[in-house]
RNA sequence: GUGGGUGUAGCUCAACGGUUAGAGCACUGGGUUGUGGCCCCAGAGGCUGUGGGUUCGAGUCCCAUCACUCACCCCA
């Protein structure tokens, strides 16, 4: 019979994976909520419009990389390729402006785009978005990389790189695309057919092209720091100074470029060279007029997200997989000894402890072997003579020690044993 | 969408065009009454991705197709 697979570019988690994931999430959260944010879970399908608004209409998630589909009435939806236009678009259906407690948000799911997949890119993979809206002040824009670099560092991530950039804003952005698509248009003879293109669709875009011959051709091209307005320039000098005192790392790459539509100001990487071509880790910046361009109130915002794959995929690199503390295994002789241990093993569980038995009558030296496998340390182990006394042997398999125990004492004792050990 | 690489047991991999396709790990049972790791024995597990072709003979060579993977494009 014909075997169905997963869909392409998504991929199961499983048990022996979920380990790193429950780490991920679990200091995220506790990161994030120190810093004040909150979270929020935005539905995974949404009106196509909110993206193409938001994103861009030309960009190429837009384009050609979104999963959509129409409902029975026609109505065009898709499924979310990022998380940020979710929450503008939560932030401003709920009037969310008006509440004190809700101006920080983060999240943590699946995204989904139809792209090629390859290593640290697949069509769904999860996100860790954080958004904090109405504070224009530079002072936020470094506390918000400040605690991605405090994430990163808790989960205990190596070698990898702050990269900060100023894309300017509506009033300068203009005129440095103009200047730039001029000396572009003389340099055109030394690049790639791609960057020929993006001369005229995207003239940013050739700063991050991978062909040589096109990076030695920018050599003299006019750099985009130096062009942005004095309050721009003045807010990008007071992010570095909030930086530098906050004491967190950073490197200013003023050839970097997003890839969504919506960012001014602020923008910064997460850089690696450990993973293949995908090399960005997690990403963000500044979005001022989002919020209005969506209908909204005019508030600006930040943000970033990281994407979780290739931060595992990272971490497998820097450090042994987290752990989870075994089991403790009940081994059964005997028929009488199953049905006792089966509701022994229940009341254990009452008492929060983690038990796994045999079911299945198998022979004691197999237990043993199941019970060393899974790592426990303790075993209780039921015979026919031990039950007729109402009594276990509890065999600690570190040790190698065995002691008497009253059954009814059991879940009490070993319960003491397991927080004494942990 | 465009290139390259790879498809053999659950996993990692062997097998010059020539008997019945093997190994390690994992799994199951056993090594004298009811005790784990190390060791030993045994067992189970395969339409060699699929379909054609060449050949006396194909896991092996050729073609097609599918899947996976890496890279381009783009991005987290």
């Amino acid at each position: 019979m014909e075997t169905i697979q997963a869909v392409k570019g998504m991929n199961d988690i499983l048990p022996d994976q979920i380990g790193w994931w429950h780490f991920v999430e679990s200091t995220t959260r506790m990161v994030f909520e120190n810093f004040g944010y909150r979270e929020i879970r935005t539905p995974a399908l949404e009106k196509l419009d909110l993206f193409a608004r938001s994103i861009g209409e030309s960009t190429d998630i837009v384009e050609k990389e979104m999963y959509t589909i129409a409902d029975s009435k026609g109505e065009w939806l898709a499924l979310r390729p990022e998380a940020t236009a979710s929450i503008v678009r939560a932030f401003i259906q709920h009037n969310l402006q008006a509440d004190p407690l809700a101006r920080k948000f983060y999240a943590i799911g699946p995204m989904f785009r139809h792209e090629r997949p390859q290593k640290g890119r697949y069509r769904q993979f999860h996100q860790i978005d954080a958004e904090a809206f109405g504070v224009d002040d530079p002072m936020l824009d470094a506390e918000v990389m400040y605690m991605l670099q405090t994430l990163l560092e808790k989960l205990g991530l190596n070698g990898v790189v702050l990269h900060i950039n100023s894309l300017g804003c509506p009033e300068c952005r203009p005129v440095f695309r103009e200047k730039l698509q001029k000396f572009l248009e003389q340099a055109s003879n030394g690049l790639c057919p791609d960057c020929q293109r993006r001369r005229h669709t995207n003239p940013l875009r050739t700063f991050d092209c991978k062909v040589e011959r096109c990076q030695a051709s920018l050599v003299d091209a006019p750099i985009l720091l130096d062009s942005i307005c004095s309050d721009c320039a003045e807010h990008f000098r007071q992010v570095k100074g909030y930086l530098e005192e906050l004491g967190t790392p950073y490197v200013i790459n003023s050839r970097m470029v997003r890839g969504l539509d919506y960012y001014m100001r602020t923008t910064f990487e997460i850089i690696t060279d450990r993973l293949g071509a995908q090399n960005a880790v997690g990403g963000g910046g500044r979005y001022n007029g989002l919020v209005r361009d969506l209908g909204g109130p005019d508030v600006p915002g930040i943000g970033f997200a990281i994407g979780m794959e290739r931060l595992i995929l990272l971490l497998q690199q820097d450090r042994p997989v987290p752990s989870r503390t075994p089991p403790i295994f009940l081994a059964v002789l005997g028929e009488k000894a199953r049905q006792r241990g089966f509701l022994l093993s229940q009341a254990m569980r009452e008492l929060g402890l983690e038990v796994e038995m045999d079911y299945e009558g198998r022979s004691l030296k197999s237990q043993m072997r199941r019970a060393d496998k899974l790592g426990s340390r303790y075993v209780l182990i039921l015979g026919e003579d031990e039950i007729q006394r109402n009594e276990g042997q509890l065999r600690d398999m570190q040790e190698k020690t065995q002691t008497v125990l009253p059954l009814q004492d059991a879940p009490a004792e070993l319960k003491k044993l397991m927080s004494g050990a942990a």
